[in-house]
DNA sequence: GTCTATATTGAGATAGAC
DNA sequence: GTCTATCTCAATATAGAC
Protein backbone atom coordinates (compact mmCIF):
# COMPACT_ATOMS: atom_id res chain seq x y z
CA UNK A 1 0.00 0.00 0.00
CA UNK A 2 3.18 2.08 0.67
CA UNK A 3 4.01 1.23 -3.28
CA UNK A 4 4.41 5.02 -4.22
CA UNK A 5 6.87 5.93 -1.14
CA UNK A 6 10.14 6.61 -2.32
CA UNK A 7 13.04 4.70 -0.25
CA UNK A 8 15.38 6.87 1.32
CA UNK A 9 13.02 9.90 1.82
CA UNK A 10 11.56 9.73 4.92
CA UNK A 11 7.85 10.61 4.46
CA UNK A 12 6.43 14.04 4.98
CA UNK A 13 4.61 14.04 1.54
CA UNK A 14 2.70 17.37 0.07
CA UNK A 15 -0.42 16.04 0.92
CA UNK A 16 -0.38 13.66 3.38
CA UNK A 17 -1.92 9.85 2.75
CA UNK A 18 -3.30 9.95 6.27
CA UNK A 19 -5.20 13.58 5.23
CA UNK A 20 -6.91 11.89 1.80
CA UNK A 21 -7.76 8.70 3.27
CA UNK A 22 -9.81 10.51 6.54
CA UNK A 23 -11.60 13.14 3.31
CA UNK A 24 -12.33 9.87 1.36
CA UNK A 25 -14.35 8.35 4.31
CA UNK A 26 -15.70 12.02 5.05
CA UNK A 27 -17.59 11.70 1.92
CA UNK A 28 -18.79 8.42 2.11
CA UNK A 29 -20.79 9.54 5.32
CA UNK A 30 -21.58 12.95 4.57
CA UNK A 31 -23.25 10.96 0.91
CA UNK A 32 -25.14 8.58 2.90
CA UNK A 33 -26.02 11.15 5.47
CA UNK A 34 -25.99 14.76 4.50
CA UNK A 35 -23.00 17.00 5.55
CA UNK A 36 -25.94 18.75 8.75
CA UNK A 37 -26.85 15.00 10.08
CA UNK A 38 -22.96 13.71 10.30
CA UNK A 39 -21.26 13.99 13.38
CA UNK A 40 -17.15 14.49 13.81
CA UNK A 41 -17.18 11.53 15.93
CA UNK A 42 -18.46 9.59 13.34
CA UNK A 43 -15.74 10.20 11.10
CA UNK A 44 -13.34 9.75 13.54
CA UNK A 45 -14.97 6.31 14.38
CA UNK A 46 -14.64 5.34 10.51
CA UNK A 47 -10.92 6.19 10.92
CA UNK A 48 -10.34 4.59 13.69
CA UNK A 49 -9.12 7.25 16.24
CA UNK A 50 -11.19 10.18 18.24
CA UNK A 51 -12.18 13.01 17.49
CA UNK A 52 -10.39 15.22 19.06
CA UNK A 53 -7.47 14.00 17.02
CA UNK A 54 -9.42 14.68 13.78
CA UNK A 55 -8.06 18.20 14.15
CA UNK A 56 -4.47 17.76 14.23
CA UNK A 57 -5.28 17.09 10.27
CA UNK A 58 -8.50 19.75 9.78
CA UNK A 59 -9.50 22.86 10.72
CA UNK A 60 -13.13 22.05 11.50
CA UNK A 61 -15.72 20.03 10.05
CA UNK A 62 -16.77 22.73 7.46
CA UNK A 63 -13.17 22.62 6.06
CA UNK A 64 -13.10 18.97 5.33
CA UNK A 65 -16.49 19.35 3.44
CA UNK A 66 -14.56 22.51 1.76
CA UNK A 67 -12.01 20.21 0.57
CA UNK A 68 -14.11 17.36 -0.94
CA UNK A 69 -16.07 19.54 -2.93
CA UNK A 70 -13.22 21.55 -4.26
CA UNK A 71 -11.70 19.18 -5.19
CA UNK A 72 -14.37 17.44 -7.03
CA UNK A 73 -15.02 20.76 -8.82
CA UNK A 74 -12.07 22.05 -9.76
CA UNK A 75 -11.10 18.53 -11.18
CA UNK A 76 -14.96 18.62 -13.47
CA UNK A 77 -14.77 21.91 -14.20
CA UNK A 78 -11.43 21.48 -15.78
CA UNK A 79 -12.19 18.37 -18.08
CA UNK A 80 -15.27 20.31 -19.42
CA UNK A 81 -12.81 23.67 -20.07
CA UNK A 82 -10.64 21.15 -22.14
CA UNK A 83 -13.42 19.25 -23.44
CA UNK A 84 -15.15 22.39 -25.23
CA UNK A 85 -11.74 23.80 -25.58
CA UNK A 86 -10.67 20.85 -28.01
CA UNK A 87 -13.45 21.45 -30.34
CA UNK A 88 -15.74 19.43 -32.83
CA UNK A 89 -18.70 18.74 -33.89
CA UNK A 90 -21.36 19.81 -31.39
CA UNK A 91 -23.23 16.55 -31.13
CA UNK A 92 -20.01 14.89 -30.80
CA UNK A 93 -18.62 17.90 -28.02
CA UNK A 94 -22.10 16.66 -26.49
CA UNK A 95 -21.55 13.36 -26.08
CA UNK A 96 -18.14 13.44 -24.60
CA UNK A 97 -19.81 15.89 -22.27
CA UNK A 98 -21.89 13.50 -21.00
CA UNK A 99 -19.57 10.64 -20.70
CA UNK A 100 -17.44 13.25 -18.83
CA UNK A 101 -20.41 14.18 -16.49
CA UNK A 102 -21.43 10.31 -15.71
CA UNK A 103 -17.84 9.01 -15.33
CA UNK A 104 -17.68 10.87 -12.30
CA UNK A 105 -20.82 8.27 -11.02
CA UNK A 106 -17.18 5.77 -11.55
CA UNK A 107 -14.37 8.03 -10.32
CA UNK A 108 -15.68 9.65 -7.04
CA UNK A 109 -18.89 8.73 -6.53
CA UNK A 110 -19.73 10.48 -2.76
CA UNK A 111 -17.68 13.78 -3.79
CA UNK A 112 -20.07 13.91 -6.31
CA UNK A 113 -23.51 13.50 -4.22
CA UNK A 114 -22.19 15.35 -1.31
CA UNK A 115 -22.55 17.99 -4.39
CA UNK A 116 -25.51 17.37 -5.65
CA UNK A 117 -26.95 16.83 -2.27
CA UNK A 118 -25.93 20.00 -0.19
CA UNK A 119 -24.89 22.59 -2.94
CA UNK A 120 -28.33 24.61 -2.64
CA UNK A 121 -27.68 24.97 0.80
CA UNK A 122 -23.99 25.08 1.03
CA UNK A 123 -24.01 28.06 -1.96
CA UNK A 124 -24.98 30.88 0.25
CA UNK A 125 -22.61 31.11 2.11
CA UNK A 126 -19.46 33.32 1.74
CA UNK A 127 -16.69 30.06 1.96
CA UNK A 128 -18.61 28.53 -0.72
CA UNK A 129 -19.34 30.78 -2.68
CA UNK A 130 -17.15 29.51 -5.47
CA UNK A 131 -19.88 26.52 -5.89
CA UNK A 132 -21.76 29.24 -7.66
CA UNK A 133 -19.04 30.25 -10.03
CA UNK A 134 -18.17 26.71 -11.17
CA UNK A 135 -21.63 25.53 -11.47
CA UNK A 136 -22.29 28.76 -14.12
CA UNK A 137 -18.98 28.07 -15.66
CA UNK A 138 -20.28 24.46 -16.36
CA UNK A 139 -23.46 26.22 -17.20
CA UNK A 140 -22.02 28.25 -20.14
CA UNK A 141 -19.48 25.79 -21.27
CA UNK A 142 -22.68 23.00 -21.82
CA UNK A 143 -25.04 25.66 -23.18
CA UNK A 144 -22.51 26.90 -25.83
CA UNK A 145 -22.05 23.74 -26.64
CA UNK A 146 -26.41 23.42 -27.31
CA UNK A 147 -26.30 26.81 -29.08
CA UNK A 148 -23.49 25.78 -31.52
CA UNK A 149 -25.57 22.89 -32.46
CA UNK A 150 -28.83 25.06 -32.60
CA UNK A 151 -27.32 27.30 -34.79
CA UNK A 152 -25.55 24.40 -37.43
CA UNK A 153 -28.77 22.90 -37.38
CA UNK A 154 -27.98 19.47 -35.55
CA UNK A 155 -30.43 20.42 -32.46
CA UNK A 156 -33.86 21.67 -32.50
CA UNK A 157 -34.28 24.94 -31.54
CA UNK A 158 -37.85 25.06 -30.38
CA UNK A 159 -36.77 23.98 -26.29
CA UNK A 160 -35.16 26.59 -24.26
CA UNK A 161 -31.35 25.64 -24.66
CA UNK A 162 -30.96 26.27 -20.98
CA UNK A 163 -33.61 24.17 -19.63
CA UNK A 164 -32.34 21.57 -21.72
CA UNK A 165 -29.18 21.82 -20.25
CA UNK A 166 -30.90 21.78 -16.91
CA UNK A 167 -32.38 19.07 -17.94
CA UNK A 168 -29.25 16.98 -18.83
CA UNK A 169 -27.24 18.14 -15.95
CA UNK A 170 -29.93 17.01 -13.04
CA UNK A 171 -30.56 14.21 -14.90
CA UNK A 172 -26.89 12.87 -15.05
CA UNK A 173 -25.87 14.08 -11.40
CA UNK A 174 -28.62 13.08 -10.11
CA UNK A 175 -28.09 9.32 -10.86
CA UNK A 176 -25.85 9.14 -8.63
CA UNK A 177 -28.75 7.95 -6.25
CA UNK A 178 -29.20 4.59 -7.79
CA UNK A 179 -26.24 3.97 -9.56
CA UNK A 180 -24.27 1.06 -8.07
CA UNK A 181 -20.92 0.40 -8.94
CA UNK A 182 -22.06 -3.29 -8.84
CA UNK A 183 -24.52 -2.95 -10.75
CA UNK A 184 -26.17 -4.18 -14.26
CA UNK A 185 -24.68 -1.13 -16.05
CA UNK A 186 -21.20 0.41 -16.09
CA UNK A 187 -21.16 4.09 -15.89
CA UNK A 188 -20.45 4.48 -19.62
CA UNK A 189 -23.22 2.14 -20.73
CA UNK A 190 -25.99 4.62 -18.46
CA UNK A 191 -23.97 7.19 -20.52
CA UNK A 192 -25.05 5.46 -23.75
CA UNK A 193 -28.15 4.69 -22.88
CA UNK A 194 -28.91 8.37 -21.90
CA UNK A 195 -27.30 9.66 -25.23
CA UNK A 196 -29.77 7.74 -27.62
CA UNK A 197 -32.21 9.08 -25.43
CA UNK A 198 -31.72 12.54 -24.94
CA UNK A 199 -30.54 12.40 -29.09
CA UNK A 200 -33.64 10.32 -30.57
CA UNK A 201 -36.45 10.19 -28.39
CA UNK A 202 -37.91 7.38 -26.66
CA UNK A 203 -41.04 7.38 -29.10
CA UNK A 204 -40.84 4.99 -31.90
CA UNK A 205 -42.97 7.10 -34.93
CA UNK A 206 -43.47 10.03 -35.38
CA UNK A 207 -45.06 11.54 -31.82
CA UNK A 208 -44.84 15.11 -32.81
CA UNK A 209 -47.94 15.96 -31.40
CA UNK A 210 -46.95 17.08 -27.90
CA UNK A 211 -50.47 17.85 -27.26
CA UNK A 212 -50.69 20.70 -25.85
CA UNK A 213 -48.72 24.28 -25.25
CA UNK A 214 -49.65 25.64 -28.71
CA UNK B 1 -59.48 33.77 4.60
CA UNK B 2 -62.40 32.26 6.47
CA UNK B 3 -64.49 32.17 3.90
CA UNK B 4 -64.72 27.46 4.32
CA UNK B 5 -65.43 28.42 8.08
CA UNK B 6 -69.63 28.14 8.54
CA UNK B 7 -71.40 30.33 10.47
CA UNK B 8 -72.76 29.46 13.70
CA UNK B 9 -70.06 26.28 13.93
CA UNK B 10 -67.59 28.11 16.80
CA UNK B 11 -64.05 26.02 15.00
CA UNK B 12 -62.66 23.14 16.37
CA UNK B 13 -61.92 21.97 12.73
CA UNK B 14 -61.03 18.13 12.30
CA UNK B 15 -57.38 19.54 11.06
CA UNK B 16 -56.64 22.89 12.78
CA UNK B 17 -55.91 25.58 10.18
CA UNK B 18 -53.16 26.88 12.48
CA UNK B 19 -51.20 23.39 12.18
CA UNK B 20 -51.64 23.49 8.31
CA UNK B 21 -49.78 27.18 8.33
CA UNK B 22 -47.22 26.33 10.61
CA UNK B 23 -46.50 22.93 8.84
CA UNK B 24 -46.53 24.98 5.77
CA UNK B 25 -43.73 27.55 6.88
CA UNK B 26 -41.86 24.58 8.18
CA UNK B 27 -41.73 22.75 4.59
CA UNK B 28 -40.43 25.66 3.30
CA UNK B 29 -37.68 26.51 5.74
CA UNK B 30 -36.69 22.48 5.57
CA UNK B 31 -36.75 22.83 1.51
CA UNK B 32 -34.75 25.78 1.82
CA UNK B 33 -31.67 24.72 4.68
CA UNK B 34 -32.40 20.92 4.63
CA UNK B 35 -34.11 19.05 7.77
CA UNK B 36 -31.49 18.76 9.60
CA UNK B 37 -29.97 22.48 9.18
CA UNK B 38 -33.56 23.43 10.17
CA UNK B 39 -33.93 24.45 14.00
CA UNK B 40 -37.57 24.51 15.72
CA UNK B 41 -36.81 27.74 16.92
CA UNK B 42 -36.53 29.37 13.25
CA UNK B 43 -39.75 27.49 12.64
CA UNK B 44 -41.47 29.28 15.43
CA UNK B 45 -40.29 32.71 14.41
CA UNK B 46 -41.61 32.29 11.31
CA UNK B 47 -44.88 31.46 12.98
CA UNK B 48 -44.47 34.18 15.15
CA UNK B 49 -44.30 32.10 18.57
CA UNK B 50 -41.71 30.41 20.83
CA UNK B 51 -40.24 27.37 20.27
CA UNK B 52 -41.43 25.71 23.15
CA UNK B 53 -45.36 27.17 21.99
CA UNK B 54 -45.00 24.34 18.68
CA UNK B 55 -45.48 21.63 21.22
CA UNK B 56 -48.87 22.21 21.48
CA UNK B 57 -49.34 21.53 18.06
CA UNK B 58 -46.70 19.04 17.13
CA UNK B 59 -45.14 15.74 19.21
CA UNK B 60 -41.24 16.46 18.05
CA UNK B 61 -39.74 18.39 14.96
CA UNK B 62 -39.53 14.98 13.34
CA UNK B 63 -43.39 14.72 13.32
CA UNK B 64 -43.57 17.94 11.36
CA UNK B 65 -41.26 16.17 8.79
CA UNK B 66 -43.53 12.87 8.84
CA UNK B 67 -46.95 14.73 8.32
CA UNK B 68 -45.38 16.64 5.30
CA UNK B 69 -43.90 13.96 3.42
CA UNK B 70 -47.08 12.08 4.45
CA UNK B 71 -48.97 14.52 2.77
CA UNK B 72 -47.92 15.23 -0.55
CA UNK B 73 -46.61 11.59 -0.86
CA UNK B 74 -50.37 10.18 -0.17
CA UNK B 75 -51.61 12.94 -2.82
CA UNK B 76 -49.30 12.39 -5.19
CA UNK B 77 -49.26 8.59 -5.56
CA UNK B 78 -52.92 8.73 -5.24
CA UNK B 79 -53.26 10.33 -8.33
CA UNK B 80 -50.84 8.38 -10.18
CA UNK B 81 -52.61 5.36 -9.29
CA UNK B 82 -56.07 7.35 -10.75
CA UNK B 83 -54.40 8.28 -14.12
CA UNK B 84 -52.77 4.78 -14.65
CA UNK B 85 -56.33 2.91 -13.88
CA UNK B 86 -58.09 5.43 -16.06
CA UNK B 87 -55.85 3.84 -19.01
CA UNK B 88 -55.65 4.72 -23.01
CA UNK B 89 -52.73 4.53 -25.45
CA UNK B 90 -49.54 4.43 -23.06
CA UNK B 91 -48.12 7.45 -24.73
CA UNK B 92 -51.27 9.38 -23.72
CA UNK B 93 -51.17 8.14 -20.24
CA UNK B 94 -46.94 8.68 -19.87
CA UNK B 95 -48.07 11.73 -20.91
CA UNK B 96 -50.37 12.36 -18.33
CA UNK B 97 -47.99 11.12 -15.27
CA UNK B 98 -45.37 13.83 -16.66
CA UNK B 99 -47.71 16.42 -16.55
CA UNK B 100 -49.16 15.32 -13.19
CA UNK B 101 -45.25 15.44 -11.54
CA UNK B 102 -44.12 18.61 -12.72
CA UNK B 103 -47.57 20.05 -11.37
CA UNK B 104 -46.54 19.22 -8.15
CA UNK B 105 -44.00 22.15 -9.12
CA UNK B 106 -46.93 24.30 -8.64
CA UNK B 107 -48.85 22.75 -6.39
CA UNK B 108 -46.78 22.00 -3.10
CA UNK B 109 -42.93 22.75 -4.10
CA UNK B 110 -41.52 23.19 -0.82
CA UNK B 111 -42.89 19.49 0.31
CA UNK B 112 -41.55 18.14 -2.83
CA UNK B 113 -38.37 19.84 -2.72
CA UNK B 114 -38.56 18.13 1.07
CA UNK B 115 -39.12 14.72 -0.69
CA UNK B 116 -36.41 15.00 -3.11
CA UNK B 117 -33.69 16.55 -0.51
CA UNK B 118 -34.31 14.04 2.09
CA UNK B 119 -35.85 10.68 0.75
CA UNK B 120 -32.73 8.83 0.67
CA UNK B 121 -31.53 9.72 4.25
CA UNK B 122 -34.90 9.09 6.05
CA UNK B 123 -36.27 6.04 4.06
CA UNK B 124 -33.68 3.93 6.40
CA UNK B 125 -35.75 4.91 9.27
CA UNK B 126 -38.71 2.44 10.18
CA UNK B 127 -40.68 5.30 11.28
CA UNK B 128 -40.54 6.74 7.27
CA UNK B 129 -40.42 3.30 5.69
CA UNK B 130 -43.74 4.24 3.70
CA UNK B 131 -41.40 6.72 1.37
CA UNK B 132 -39.79 3.32 0.22
CA UNK B 133 -43.53 2.04 -0.17
CA UNK B 134 -44.39 5.08 -2.01
CA UNK B 135 -41.80 5.11 -4.21
CA UNK B 136 -42.22 1.38 -5.05
CA UNK B 137 -45.30 1.89 -6.42
CA UNK B 138 -44.63 5.00 -8.13
CA UNK B 139 -41.81 3.08 -9.88
CA UNK B 140 -44.37 -0.19 -11.15
CA UNK B 141 -46.57 2.57 -12.03
CA UNK B 142 -44.43 4.43 -14.84
CA UNK B 143 -42.82 1.52 -14.96
CA UNK B 144 -45.72 -0.51 -16.72
CA UNK B 145 -46.84 2.11 -18.94
CA UNK B 146 -43.14 1.92 -20.46
CA UNK B 147 -43.09 -1.51 -20.29
CA UNK B 148 -47.04 -1.60 -22.24
CA UNK B 149 -45.77 0.82 -24.72
CA UNK B 150 -42.80 -1.09 -25.68
CA UNK B 151 -44.85 -4.16 -26.10
CA UNK B 152 -47.45 -1.97 -28.02
CA UNK B 153 -44.89 -1.00 -30.03
CA UNK B 154 -45.05 2.91 -29.01
CA UNK B 155 -41.75 3.04 -27.36
CA UNK B 156 -38.23 1.65 -27.96
CA UNK B 157 -36.90 -1.24 -26.62
CA UNK B 158 -33.31 -0.93 -26.62
CA UNK B 159 -33.23 0.92 -23.45
CA UNK B 160 -34.17 -0.75 -19.83
CA UNK B 161 -37.31 0.65 -18.92
CA UNK B 162 -36.64 0.77 -15.09
CA UNK B 163 -33.71 3.20 -16.30
CA UNK B 164 -35.75 5.46 -18.39
CA UNK B 165 -38.14 5.60 -15.66
CA UNK B 166 -35.41 6.58 -13.34
CA UNK B 167 -34.04 9.35 -15.74
CA UNK B 168 -37.95 10.38 -16.07
CA UNK B 169 -38.42 10.56 -12.46
CA UNK B 170 -35.30 12.08 -11.56
CA UNK B 171 -35.34 14.95 -14.02
CA UNK B 172 -38.92 16.13 -13.48
CA UNK B 173 -38.64 16.05 -9.48
CA UNK B 174 -35.20 18.02 -9.66
CA UNK B 175 -36.61 20.68 -11.22
CA UNK B 176 -38.29 21.86 -7.98
CA UNK B 177 -34.37 22.80 -7.31
CA UNK B 178 -34.50 25.77 -10.57
CA UNK B 179 -38.37 26.16 -10.83
CA UNK B 180 -39.43 29.36 -9.82
CA UNK B 181 -43.14 30.40 -9.65
CA UNK B 182 -42.62 34.20 -11.01
CA UNK B 183 -40.10 32.67 -13.67
CA UNK B 184 -40.23 32.51 -17.60
CA UNK B 185 -42.03 28.99 -18.16
CA UNK B 186 -45.07 27.32 -15.86
CA UNK B 187 -44.53 23.72 -15.10
CA UNK B 188 -47.22 22.96 -17.69
CA UNK B 189 -45.08 24.33 -19.98
CA UNK B 190 -41.94 22.85 -18.95
CA UNK B 191 -43.77 19.27 -18.88
CA UNK B 192 -44.30 20.10 -22.19
CA UNK B 193 -40.55 20.49 -23.33
CA UNK B 194 -39.58 17.77 -21.20
CA UNK B 195 -42.36 15.43 -23.17
CA UNK B 196 -41.24 17.07 -26.47
CA UNK B 197 -37.66 16.60 -25.77
CA UNK B 198 -38.08 12.72 -24.16
CA UNK B 199 -40.09 11.87 -26.91
CA UNK B 200 -38.68 12.56 -30.08
CA UNK B 201 -34.74 13.99 -29.02
CA UNK B 202 -32.79 16.73 -29.13
CA UNK B 203 -31.31 16.11 -32.34
CA UNK B 204 -32.82 17.05 -35.81
CA UNK B 205 -31.64 14.47 -38.19
CA UNK B 206 -31.22 10.76 -38.06
CA UNK B 207 -28.00 10.89 -35.44
CA UNK B 208 -28.67 7.33 -34.85
CA UNK B 209 -24.92 6.56 -34.23
CA UNK B 210 -24.79 6.86 -30.15
CA UNK B 211 -20.90 6.65 -30.80
CA UNK B 212 -19.98 3.69 -28.09
CA UNK B 213 -21.52 0.63 -26.79
CA UNK B 214 -21.39 -1.67 -29.57
C1' DG C 1 -52.80 28.61 22.26
C1' DT C 2 -48.88 30.94 23.87
C1' DC C 3 -45.26 32.26 27.19
C1' DT C 4 -41.69 31.74 30.92
C1' DA C 5 -38.24 29.14 32.45
C1' DT C 6 -35.44 25.37 32.31
C1' DA C 7 -34.00 20.43 31.92
C1' DT C 8 -31.09 17.60 29.18
C1' DT C 9 -28.45 16.02 25.76
C1' DG C 10 -25.25 15.99 22.13
C1' DA C 11 -22.55 18.55 19.10
C1' DG C 12 -18.03 20.92 17.54
C1' DA C 13 -13.90 22.19 19.22
C1' DT C 14 -9.56 22.91 22.43
C1' DA C 15 -5.30 22.04 25.56
C1' DG C 16 -1.82 19.51 26.76
C1' DA C 17 0.15 14.79 27.80
C1' DC C 18 2.15 10.91 25.45
C1' DG D 1 -0.35 11.54 15.11
C1' DT D 2 -3.31 10.15 18.68
C1' DC D 3 -5.42 10.18 23.31
C1' DT D 4 -7.41 12.07 27.65
C1' DA D 5 -10.21 15.22 29.40
C1' DT D 6 -13.12 18.81 29.08
C1' DC D 7 -15.22 23.31 27.58
C1' DT D 8 -18.91 25.60 25.55
C1' DC D 9 -22.79 26.25 23.17
C1' DA D 10 -26.91 25.27 20.86
C1' DA D 11 -30.53 22.20 20.09
C1' DT D 12 -34.82 19.49 21.27
C1' DA D 13 -38.06 19.08 24.46
C1' DT D 14 -40.81 19.67 29.00
C1' DA D 15 -43.69 21.71 32.97
C1' DG D 16 -46.67 24.69 34.45
C1' DA D 17 -48.44 29.59 34.59
C1' DC D 18 -51.45 32.67 32.05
Amino acid sequence: MSASRQPGKTATPLVSERREEILALAAKIFADKGYASTTVREIADAAGILSGSLYHHFDSKEAMLDEIMHGFLDHIVAQYRATVAAGGDPLDVLRALIREAFSSLGGNPAALAVMINEFNFLVQFPRFAYLREGAEETERLWSGVIEEGMRTGVFRTDIDARMIYRFMRDTIWISVRWYRPDGKYSPEEIADFYVAMLLDGLATGGSTDTGGAT
